[in-house]
DNA sequence: TGTACATCAGTGAACGCGCGTTCACTGATGTAC
DNA sequence: TGTACATCAGTGAACGCGCGTTCACTGATGTAC
């Protein structure tokens, strides 16, 4: 409904008074429609978020210190809501544990692979050492491991499963980048592979399946993982 | 041995007549240098590239049409030394086909955190149609899939074998990136996680190891991946 | 009810930087005559 | 043996671009008197 999208761009208006603080959350919004348009993390740029929310560069000074700590702040956003997107496909697996491990995986990947570059922001290397004093990603992470526990009827706390556990998130790490950077290689079908895989580390018997046998039906949830642009 | 580092940086001497192919080579070296010094790509350009050969900037387009072909030729050569570096430590291990793909799967970690920038060029987003031609990488991911053949006594286009190759292959890739990202999160050690995954994912027998139990010696090649600065 | 003033929510011009890329040019080295 | 010339292996100045960041400024809105 603009009437001239190229040579006059969008123009947001003012909050009202006391409403200031709206800005920021639009600014968040912004710079994550820009990381999953363009796959990588250098597309984004004040100048860039500006433009896109309508303001002028300088306003985004209002409420960020600089590009680093608004991508901070892009990152605790979207894990939270991706924490709330796992959480949410778990609850509504069936009861067989290791079915609702790999639907977790599965919509793990789903959910990396609709916005990638906010993936790549989120798993960007460590920014000092605050951002390692708050445990970010760690909720997720418990997720998974809680469930492995549960499956292999061991204690929470225990080692092996533990140890299983990050594998299987270091596994689903390595299906985002690879396929992502390798797009024209042969993969397997991305929830068979998942679930053929998850089965053979999680089974402490023999993984007598055959080979591609017992598909599970991907549930709705994981068909559509959520653009995070509104 | 530079007199003065700061003020005066070092300038090459021009090839001979007839050798002038030298400098491509010099590039390719001086653009690896700076991705294993500074971890990501972004910290590459034509202009730090030159400043480290010792050469005007407009002197690397005598070699290359721009800075993506010469990435490119970075990661040809990357990839020839990796392929290489991964067949001399399968070439050393024992004959256990499981401790071979176990020790392959240490190097190949190993390699891409000693050269973190490069690894990250090699599997950056292919880089169009030609790039798809050329089977690059593929020849490393045979050295395993081969090896991941044998250990299952299948033959070498068996499609369980190679969706297990494709498997330990990604998990490889998710080591390199989530370790690299959370360096504050408690990992297992690097060796026995690959170890334990790669026998849980490969056994057709129950595992039965005891946790952390049978613990393999990293060889020699394993313990020092070889830096790609010369 | 009017008016001065403080505050809020931004704006716009300007800075210096590193970058990719262009273009004309240069100095040494070999070769033909 | 000397000299003109072609070729090789580069160089250096300049361009326009997008970027982060600074600084003084602006216009609307509420509030005190």
């Amino acid at each position: 409904v603009d009437p001239s999208p190229t040579t006059s761009p969008h123009r947001r208006r003012p909050s009202r008074r006391g409403e200031g603080a709206a800005l920021r959350d639009e600014i968040i919004e912004a710079a994550t429609a820009l990381l999953s348009e363009s796959n990588d993390a250098t597309a984004v740029s004040l100048r860039a978020i500006a433009r896109r929310v309508g303001i002028a560069t300088t306003s985004i000074y209002l409420h960020f210190d600089d590009l680093a700590q608004l991508l901070e702040a892009v990152s605790v956003a979207r894990f939270a809501e991706f924490a709330a997107y796992l959480t949410d496909v778990r609850d509504r697996a069936g009861p067989d544990p290791i079915d609702r491990i790999s639907s977790t995986l599965c919509a793990y990947v789903h959910y990396a692979q609709a916005n990638p570059g906010a993936y790549a922001v989120m798993f960007s290397v460590d920014r000092g050492p605050e951002a390692q004093a708050q445990p970010i990603g760690l909720n997720s992470f418990r997720v998974l491991a809680d469930e492995v526990a549960a499956a292999l009827d061991a204690p929470l706390d225990d080692p092996q499963a533990n140890l299983l556990a990050v594998s299987l998130w270091t596994f689903c790490d390595g299906l985002v980048h690879l396929r992502a950077s390798r797009p024209h290689f042969p993969w397997p079908d991305l929830e068979h592979q998942i679930d053929y895989t998850t089965r053979r580390l999680l089974n402490t018997a023999a993984t007598d399946l055959p080979p591609g046998g017992r598909r599970q039906q991907p549930t709705e949830a994981e068909q559509a993982a959520p653009a995070t642009q509104h």
